[in-house]
DNA sequence: TTGATAAATTATAACGGTATAATTATAATG
DNA sequence: CATTATAATTATACCGTTATAATTTATCAA
């Protein structure tokens, strides 16, 4: 690991372990600095991933103060996408399709492929604390992603992907839409035609830019509780 | 501006007055590093913010290159929130209440403040090219924000908030919520009692930490498009 | 005590350099 | 021609320094 990113972890987890709550003040860069025994830039880069992370703000002229959170239940959703620090919840998913095919033409026109190439397609039931969270539908340019199955999409296929496969995740497109559910929606949800959905669309690029996974997935509302932090203008 | 804020806004404006296509890739770092007679670093601090702002990304070894969304008629909200870049769409808004009052618990609690308190209530429809986008209810801490009227809020508050009051606004927190709309709601939005909406409380904080803001909007399903960029974990 | 002024503290901007890692292009090899 | 090894390109990490801007603290005057 990078030793900004190193210094960055091991801040946050100071953070964590003890608790500190909002607005604490932390040491002064010159205490990162001797501390890590480091240049001032590296530790300035590591409380800016910090910052970017929602964990810290920084007052030029005042310090460096803790950025936290102040309600529980919610779904963070990170710039690196959903599924961050989700270990506060039980997560859990049902595979119910999965099968190589040729991807229709929306998902052909998002993924950047040619509709006869080949795409694994996944279609998932998640739950959250048991009950449903979402349905998943996955389409993986199969060029890339070369294998799944059954077992794999039980799990976290991202892990998975970036582990296993050694691909690089780079960035990711959302497009929200609020939504009614239809009838099929609505019974693998186990709610009600016509209730509300929250259905987002996700495009997921390599860290060279290549589009590599569309999916659409539809979620169950009264689940539906997320939370976003934004950071200033400037950093 | 800073000069690495300028170099950045000068590369943007040339993606966006040339239309260059995803992928295009932008000159190497020597280059802007004569055009711009600036240091390397600087350069970097530039794209590293079009970065964060989605609009290129940059691959070791290889190249920076231009990131375009490829979808119309979403609304975008980066990581200052919502209402960055909303030139695409005519926004308007037509206050409903504004007057000073002592906030309720909930809002009290968001802003740090003691219940006798004062605080500015607004509470507004906005339309988006004519139609109903949402209801908006904010709080603002009365000394802080010191003065509001009908005209300002028919505009943009924070506008003037940044503009007027010379205030800085930092950062915020997002909680998002699917649900169904009540009567009154439906009827505001012209809508239907039980429709899906999504509803949004912020908690909008100074450059310095301290929250000035509490806002509740709930949307109309129909123009609820949203479109957010994720980017890397790294940067 | 109050209010203004100055000094100290602190984070940030910007410079410029060396070293490193990823990618791409080129050359060598079979 | 395909594969492999090498070199060139390119962005990034990291160092250390000076200058600057915002904030806080200390000082002084009224």
């Amino acid at each position: 690991m990078l030793k900004y990113q190193q210094i960055a972890s091991e801040i946050q987890q100071d953070i964590e372990k003890d608790d500190l709550p909002q607005g604490t003040k932390l040491p002064v860069l010159e205490t990162f600095m001797s501390k890590y025994k480091t240049s001032k830039s590296t530790v300035i880069k590591a409380l800016s991933l910090l910052e970017r992370k929602g964990l810290v703000y920084q007052v030029r002229g005042s310090g460096i103060f803790v950025r936290r959170r102040n309600r529980k239940g919610y779904i963070s959703f990170s710039n690196q996408g959903f599924s961050d620090e989700l270990s506060e919840f039980d997560i859990t998913a049902k595979v119910m399709e999965l099968d190589i095919r040729k991807p229709p033409e929306d998902v052909a026109f998002n993924l950047k492929i040619h509709p006869k190439e080949d795409v694994y397609y996944v279609r998932r039931i998640r739950y959250i604390n048991g009950q449903t969270l979402c349905l998943e539908e996955s389409y993986y340019n199969k060029s890339i992603v070369t294998y799944l199955n059954t077992e794999i999409a039980t799990g976290s296929i991202f892990d998975y992907i970036s582990n296993a496969l050694g691909v690089k995740i780079g960035f990711s497109d959302l497009y929200f839409h609020i939504q009614k559910l239809n009838q099929e929606e609505a019974q693998q949800l186990q709610l009600k035609k016509g209730d509300p959905k929250l259905f987002v669309e996700t495009i997921f690029y390599l860290n060279n830019g290549v589009p590599f996974d569309f999916s659409k997935v539809t979620y169950n509302y009264q689940q539906s509780q997320f939370f976003f932090q934004s950071t200033g203008h400037s950093l």
